[in-house]
Order: C-alpha cells, then structure tokens, then sequence
RNA sequence: GUGAUUGUAGCUCAGCUGGUUAGAGCACCGGAUUGUGGUUCCGGGGGUCGUGGGUUCGAACCCCAUCUUUCACCCCA
C-alpha cells in the first residue's frame, strides 16, 4: 500500500450507514427530551485543567487527555527537574488544557458562570461527545457520546419522576424493553449505619455495586479486605442474598432503617417516586433494587440505572441526584438530578436486536439516470417538484453506463429509479422503476405525485 | 496502570516442521449485453506479509524491540 493511514487508537470513524443508524438514536432521544422542556445547550471541547482536575478521583485524574500550551511550551521548565518524579509539577507547566472527561462537570462549570442568565430550576440536555485516555476494549472508546439531561434547582421528587418518564418514552420509541433499576445512596448510608459502618460507606458501595457481576461471595470477600468487621458483613447479607420486588424490599427497608434517620429519608424518597409511578404506568418495568449503587461518588439522593432486558451489556443509561455539584465552583446549596443515555451501547443493542427501521438505510426516495444534457434539464425540472413535495431525490451527475447508474442505486438503497431518455423526452412521460420488485411502468410527467402517493413512498 | 492476544490485497481470511513467482471469497474495473441494478459467465488491476533490527544459503513463518487490534482486571458509558 502507498501510505498506511490511520486513526488514533480507541476513536472510530462512523460510515453513511452508521450515521444514519446513530442520527435515528440521537434523534428519538432529542425529541423527547425537547417535549419535556429541556433546551439543549454545548460546552467546548476542552475545558481549562484545574475545572476538571480532581472531580474524577486519582484514576480519572490520569485519564484526562492533557493539551499541550502553544508556542514554546517548555520554557517554564527547569532541566534539573525533569525527571518522572515530578510528572505533575511538570504537567501543569506545560498543560493547562484538557479534553471534557465528562458533561457533568463542564455543565457545573456552566450553571456557575452562566447563574446570572438561567432560570431556575434550569432543565437542559446535551448530546456531545467526551474523551478518556483509557485503554480501549469491548464498548469503550477513547472518544465516545453522552446524552446528558438533567435539571438543576429544584429539589423535588417530582424531576426523579419525570426522568423515569423520559427513560420510559424513549426506549417505547426505540422498541426495547428495559428494566430501570432504582435506589437511593442515602438508603445505602442508612444501611452502612445501622450495620455499624457509617465511615466505610464508600468501599461498601463500591463494593455492592459489584454484587450483579461477581456474586455475593467475591462482594464478602472485597468487604472483608476493606476492613469490614465480620458481625457488620452478616449484618449486610439479608441486604443481598434474598431476591425481593419492590413491596417487598420497602417493607424490608423499614424494618431494618428504624434506627437510621437517612435511611428512613431515603426510603421516604422511593415511596414518593412509586408512588408518582402508580398513577404513570410505565411500560418498563420499574424496580428498587438495593444492589443497585453506582460508583459515582458525587450522588447523593436517588440513582438510575437502565439495563436492557434482551441483550446483555451492561447498563445502557443511568444518573441520579446529586446535591452538591456546583459547589465546588464556590456556588453552594444547588441541587440537581440528572441521567445519560448511553448512545454507543443503546447502538450495539439494537444492532444485535435488528431493531432499527429500515428506511434509516436509504438516502434519497428517487434516483434520476442521467443521459445527457437535454434529459438531465428535465430531470432537474421533475426533482425540483419532487422536492418541494417533501421528496428526497438526486440525479446522477454525469452521463454515464446505465448499468453503473443503477448498480449505484442500488448499493444506496434508493427505491425508485426514474428514467428520462429520448423517448421520454420527446412523449413527455417518464419511466419509473420500483427497484425491489423490478416492476417498471412509463407515466405522464404529471401523474408522478400521484403515483409515489400511491406506493405510499 | 497489570496480564494476555492479534497484524498477510480496500474488507474477511487461507498459507504445511523455514524453500524460491504469497492464494481464495467479497469489493473494484473491463467485456458477454452501446436503455436497466440486485442473480450468471469470462478477463483485469491491486500485497517490499504492521514497522525496525537479528538468526539463516534462504524468513509471511524462528528470535528481540516497537506500534496496532481484541480481551480480562482496575475503573467506567
């Protein structure tokens, strides 16, 4: 080969068909979000350093790509310090830029600088994509989308309800049926409380988070490493090891939070959402699950989480509360809740389901062989109506073999073909072909419209 | 970041314990068919075998390094 050319690792390049395939997601989810209020709003790429450096932990510290400073970016730095030690020190002289990791933070960075110009509470939606410097392997990228929405200033149930409605309408419209998992972080500190352990309360989520892929006894075993007492471990079983619906567990719950004020809080928060749901119905199934605990440590209220029930891949949306995002940009006392939808792996699901409607596939409705000049005037004159009734058509843009013409055709799906040669002309009719059944019929020019609103095109 | 794994034509892959001119299918181009695609037949172009080094009379094949692919862990969407 001439040159080798690729694309850095972990990115992909997306062909027409996929982008059909993914503007059809990306449009579904946009609509419903628009019929609920929320406005979209975009951040830049990259955002300066110390607005992301921090909010991700250490692991996500390193995963951030780091933009180097223009112009001579290492003249800040002294020889004698260059050595792998002072990595960060060194970093910080010569980056001060770095792709979004998330849409969260950034959106925090927003309502903060933005505060004089929002309404509160600020419904917004934001579909772009964000960049981590991981290593690459099944569904994850280093770059990748995020449909966020959330909205911010309102403390009420009211926003988790209505979340659960957009999850509900959007995966309808898509056709696939979903279970959406709910919880609350302050059941799980209750929980945590009464079993003894409030200040191990973040191990334990990480490790109950755990609980779907590895099985209880590997959970057991990551508590115990994280210095769980052996009475608290036994305490926390019937948390786990016994399969409840929803009745059930808040039951369950208010027996064993007695004790706990939060935990009570929180349990009086999912009884709000159910009952919010019992006059919704939702088509999904909806459910507490107390396994349910997310690694993000910033929620604080309920958390979401979306799985498909056909295939399975992990979760395919998820979010939750959080009370305290902004202010670590100094605005406090904000609370907000928010979900994303996860568009890669809502793609590969239904890919594997064969669940995206056909006519994502095809380009244009009609397709005009061109013959030459005098044919190709009158096709243009033809297209031009189609167009203005709402049909997609295009002319082949030299004269050309007719086979290759619709061989062309072909390979993009086009339905029909119309064919303005000689004859044609000089009748002031038109020979159209319905591509799938190789059917083809001479019109008048004027029956046209008809004809495609009788095929129902 | 840790541990595996992959790389041969545009794509999917064959290629024997190392042996001389590296193959197939699909795609592409031309023809059978100068107004008919998706099915048929014939022909054609396209590869310094990821890259660099080494072993050997001889390397796609063995060794080392590096990049890349895929996967598990960590973490996450």
């Amino acid at each position: 080969m001439a040159v080798q050319v690729s694309i850095p690792k972990g990115t992909r390049d997306f062909t027409t068909s996929e982008m059909s395939k993914r503007n059809y997601i990306f449009d579904n989810i946009k609509t419903v979000f628009k019929k609920y209020g929320y406005q979209a709003i975009e951040t830049p790429a990259m955002e300066n350093l110390s607005t992301l450096l921090g909010k991700y932990g250490d692991e996500g510290d390193r995963l951030i790509f780091k933009i180097l400073n223009s112009g001579n970016y290492l003249n800040k730095i002294d020889e004698d310090n260059l050595n792998p030690e002072h990595i960060a020190e060194i970093t910080n002289l010569i980056s001060e830029k770095g792709l979004r990791y998330d849409l969260t933070v950034p959106f925090a960075r927003f309502i903060v600088q933005n505060r004089s110009e929002i309404t509160f509470p600020f419904k917004r939606y934001q579909i772009q994509p964000v960049w981590r410097a991981d290593k690459p392997q099944k569904g994850r990228y280093r770059e990748f989308f995020q449909c966020d929405v959330d909205v911010i200033g309102s403390n009420s149930l009211f926003n988790e309800f209505e979340l659960i409605q957009i999850i509900d309408e959007i995966f309808e419209i898509l056709n696939l049926k979903v279970t959406v998992k709910i919880n609350n972080r302050k059941i799980l500190a209750g929980i945590a409380e009464t079993i003894g352990e409030s200040d191990k309360f973040i191990p334990i989520t990480v490790a109950i988070d755990k609980f779907e892929k590895i099985g209880l006894k590997k959970v057991n075993e990551e508590l115990q490493k994280n210095g769980l007492s052996q009475d608290a471990i036994n305490k926390l079983q019937p948390v786990l090891n016994v399969k409840r619906n929803t009745t059930e567990s808040i039951e369950f719950l208010s027996e064993m939070l007695k004790t706990s004020e939060t935990g009570l809080a929180g349990l009086e928060e999912i009884k709000t959402i159910f009952d919010y749901l019992e006059y919704f119905k939702p088509k999904s199934n909806v459910e507490l699950d107390l396994s349910l605990a997310r690694g993000l440590n910033y929620y604080t209220g309920a958390i979401f989480e979306v799985i498909s029930d056909e295939v399975e891949l992990g979760s395919i949306c998820g979010g939750g509360r959080y009370d305290d995002l902004t202010s670590i940009f100094g605005m406090k006392d904000i609370s907000g809740v928010g979900i994303s939808f996860g568009a890669d792996r809502i793609y590969d699901v239904l890919n594997q389901l064969n669940k995206f409607p056909n006519e994502t596939e095809k380009s244009s409705d009609v397709f005009f062989i061109n013959f030459g000049k005098a044919e190709e005037l009158k096709c243009i004159e033809i297209a031009n109506e189609l167009r203005k009734s709402g049909y997609s058509c295009e002319i082949y843009p030299q004269k050309a073999k007719i086979d290759r013409q619709f061989k062309y055709a072909n390979n993009k799906n086009i339905p029909f073909v119309i064919v303005i040669g000689a004859q044609e002309l000089e009748n002031n009719t038109l020979t159209i072909k319905d591509m799938s059944s190789g059917d083809q019929i001479s019109i008048k020019n004027s029956e046209l419209i008809d004809y495609l609103e009788k095929v129902q095109l």
